[in-house]
DNA sequence: AGGTTTTAGTTGTTGCTTCAAGTAAGTAAC
DNA sequence: GTTACTTACTTGAAGCAACAACTAAAACCT
């Protein structure tokens, strides 16, 4: 990725300041969500998906959504989700219900003892992140990264689907 | 992770700003590897994982590594690794051989038809960086994002296991 | 009203990752 | 100069994710 090998039509390619920064930004993409996902294991007993899942659910009115919805909010395809609601739901951490405007549609809805779970989780969770994220930037340096990825998503995801209103 | 729960010894909650800049970040190491790879697997026929790991050994003298240095700098176990190196090898893109220096440990050096690779899918590979992570962004931002990530490094790779000498 | 398409979700298979246990070579301790 | 420990790597089993194929309900079309 550093020699540009010959070839026909030249690609452009990244200037030394670019490359840095390249690496430094793979390096964040590959050790954050692995941080995460420890921290999350071993004080929660919980993949990092399983907790967001969790999370988005108890954000919501009655605490419950739907399923499409959450697979949106997770980036997961629904097949996926699937597959990890029904492991939550043994766990008896949720339970599934239909929903009464839409008969094909399902609705995930936490149990007291799912909600207990995303109380008891959170505060370390929160914890992590500002430990990792925000404990090593300044006020302003938080703004530029909020701008940043803002312009990222524009990209990665021009229709808004995990960042509603924000 | 909005509203805080009762509790004992009150956590440092986020801050609507921080907020904001968490599910932004959490977006984009959601969607930026999920885009990588599916970039890759269309042109190349390669996860980023085998990519990334063909490229790390093209850049090294001769094209070959040990697995041990191979393992730090993409962030994987020997085990991951050495599962991976079996598949790459099958397909004819590098083979194992004896290190002189230290009987335990092997290197992975790429065949000439695993260095062709490398020269035909790297380009493709860079214009897509450009597209989704360059193009979005000012100069002046390029540099906050490699300070910002290289802050989190810090906290995240404080022995600069990734990156050597950035 | 009847047929097509889209939306919502499930399930089984296949493949990659993680984990635990192993081998073998080098290093340190006494 | 053995014993103990660490480093380097491999391998098999188990779990999770991606993909494809399926069912069922709603929306759309004319």
């Amino acid at each position: 990725m550093t020699s540009p090998p010959q070839r026909t039509s030249e690609p452009r390619w990244l200037t030394e300041d670019e490359r840095i920064a390249w690496l430094r930004l793979m390096a964040v993409t590959m050790l954050l969500p692995a941080r995460l996902e420890s921290e999350l294991k071993r004080d929660a007993g919980l993949s990092h998906f399983e907790y967001y899942v969790l999370a988005m659910i108890s954000e919501n009115d009655e605490h419950s959504l739907p399923l499409s919805e959450l697979a949106s909010r997770t980036n997961s395809s629904l097949s996926r989700l699937s597959h990890v609601l029904t492991r939550l739901e043994t766990q008896g951490y949720l339970t599934r219900c239909a929903s009464q405007a839409d008969a094909r549609a399902s609705l995930a809805r936490l149990t007291e003892t799912g909600w207990q779970k995303v109380v008891a989780s959170a505060p370390g969770h929160v914890d992590e992140v500002r430990t990792v994220v925000f404990d090593p930037l300044t006020a302003r340096q938080v703004g530029q990264l909020s701008e940043i990825c803002g312009r990222l998503l524009g990209t990665l995801d021009p229709d808004h689907r995990l960042l509603d209103h924000d």
